[in-house]
DNA sequence: GGTCAAGTTCCATTATTTGAAACTTGGTTT
DNA sequence: AAACCAAGTTTCAAATAATGGAACTTGACC
């Protein structure tokens, strides 16, 4: 029942060794893993096995080193075909795209973390997964930020333990007593700032995509740099962003997030159901 | 040590449930899951249960379904950045791009099915995942028949008994026998085409992405429609195709796919670093 | 309030995982 | 060339976790 990540038996253990091997970053040889496994050697050898043979790890025989499988990439398609927010809001963050030209991005929060699920360059063509599934901090971005803000304060606690607060820039907000603050002056105004908080030179504006319930699905961002714009410039976007936002709450609502309790319904508020 | 899809333990049965979820292509009841499983309740019960704690799946509590969970994009991502030709490729497609005008595939094999890592479009912001991550059949594409074509004799009987051979169009090769013509003629003109085989009004030319060792790591294709073009169009492009897939190959090889065995080594034939 | 299907929990049995130790392999030193 | 060493691989009895039949709960619909 406790959602514990390294809980679940077997199956959980193989995940969490999966997990250390995607961490790393770059082909990590056997040996390695083993350094920092809470398993001895011939534990951990059958789960790399067990992992390689199922393709969920790739093994390089040349240089003895194991990468995360190609078969992440199949199962990667299905869920974010279907547990995120990118194809129902995929139509709007075109228009958005267009409208305003500058970069966008969707975000939703998973573990504490940022994890962009779409993204859209107003110029060139899009890098892709390089931006997709990549995960960045909470605490210093906008999309971060906008999402903190709208999340239960029962929860909120955890999560901003869960932050690292490493100071980026001389604009970072270094504490969870600074991060309260500037998230009550977020939820005030409805949509968060990122002021060189991350990457020097690089500012965004951010909304929470929000049900009808409040609940907090994800967030919506524009990004460009000091040299284009300023935060008054992006100030001036907050109405489209906001009315994205609210097209995609709308039409997740509808297909895919429903978020009425069966509470809500019993107490006879009305459906959400178009 | 036989890497069979579903031999390996309690790891490889949930993995294999996990998989039984993602094909079904929209969240899934667990009644659903059940009348197609080989597992009794209790069990695929716990299966379920254990990878939704893991974050493999995610449950909707509202509608009692279960999807693919986000943290296989977190997983995704590292997989395609480490184990798939797309780093390496990227510049090399975005100028193949620029310089046909038209769409661009770059795929891989996995598991007899054809997996695109990458892809361009010329006009419009590309489709991210909905394209990265997809997978398409082998035997009526022309990545497909170009990895093919050069897949090692011994392993070449496998792959083609796991094709389908469901005929999508009026042209598509519905047997092993004429497949493995067509592979001929591909191997002696050295790149394939997809001539309305698997969609009617598409086609496109590919080139294998080889190594100097002839080892084949994937394919590049360039598509267009038969209302903007032909096939002998498209064979004029072969020569660009071709370099561009050279370009790949020896940078993959130095970096991330030395194919040089150490009996190569051994033999005193030379290493392959620049 | 009764009925039914879908989902959830229990627990003795059974099969799988575990991990210390022994072994193999390939490369390096004496 | 033999001895050595580190990295990886296999073995097998003991410990642990998975299994699944059956009983139980839940909520929807008569």
């Amino acid at each position: 029942m406790s959602g514990g990540p390294q809980g679940d038996g077997t199956v959980g253990k193989a995940l969490a060794v999966l997990d250390r091997v995607a961490a790393f970053g770059r082909p990590v040889r056997f040996g390695e893993l083993l350094e920092e496994s809470p398993f001895p050697k011939a534990t951990l050898y059958r789960f790399v096995q067990t992992l390689t043979s199922q393709g969920m790890l790739s093994f390089d025989p040349e240089r003895q080193t194991y990468a995360p499988g190609l078969r992440l990439v199949r199962l990667a398609h299905a869920a974010w075909d279907q547990s995120s927010l990118a194809p129902v809001a995929r139509p709007h963050l075109d228009a958005l795209s267009r409208e305003i030209g500058e970069t966008v991005h969707l975000a939703q929060l998973d573990g504490g973390s940022v994890l962009y699920v779409d993204k859209r360059n107003a110029r060139e063509p899009i890098e892709m997964f390089s931006q997709a599934g990549k995960v960045g901090p909470a605490y210093c971005t906008g999309v971060g930020k906008a999402m903190l803000a709208w999340v239960e304060p029962e929860a909120l606690d955890r999560v901003l333990s869960q932050q690292s607060y490493h100071r980026f820039t001389d604009h970072t907000l270094t504490s969870a007593r600074a991060l309260r603050a500037e998230l009550a002056r977020i939820r005030a105004r409805g949509h968060a700032f990122d002021d060189q908080e991350h990457e020097p030179g690089i500012i965004c504006i951010a909304v929470p995509i929000l049900t009808q319930q409040h609940r907090m699905l994800g967030a919506v961002s524009v990004t460009t740099s000091t040299d284009r714009g300023d935060l008054s410039g992006l100030a001036g976007l907050a109405p489209q962003l906001r009315a994205t936002a609210d097209e995609i709450a709308r039409e997740a609502q509808n297909w895919r997030f429903p978020d009425q309790t069966r509470q809500d319904l019993k107490r006879g508020e009305q459906p959400c159901r178009a």
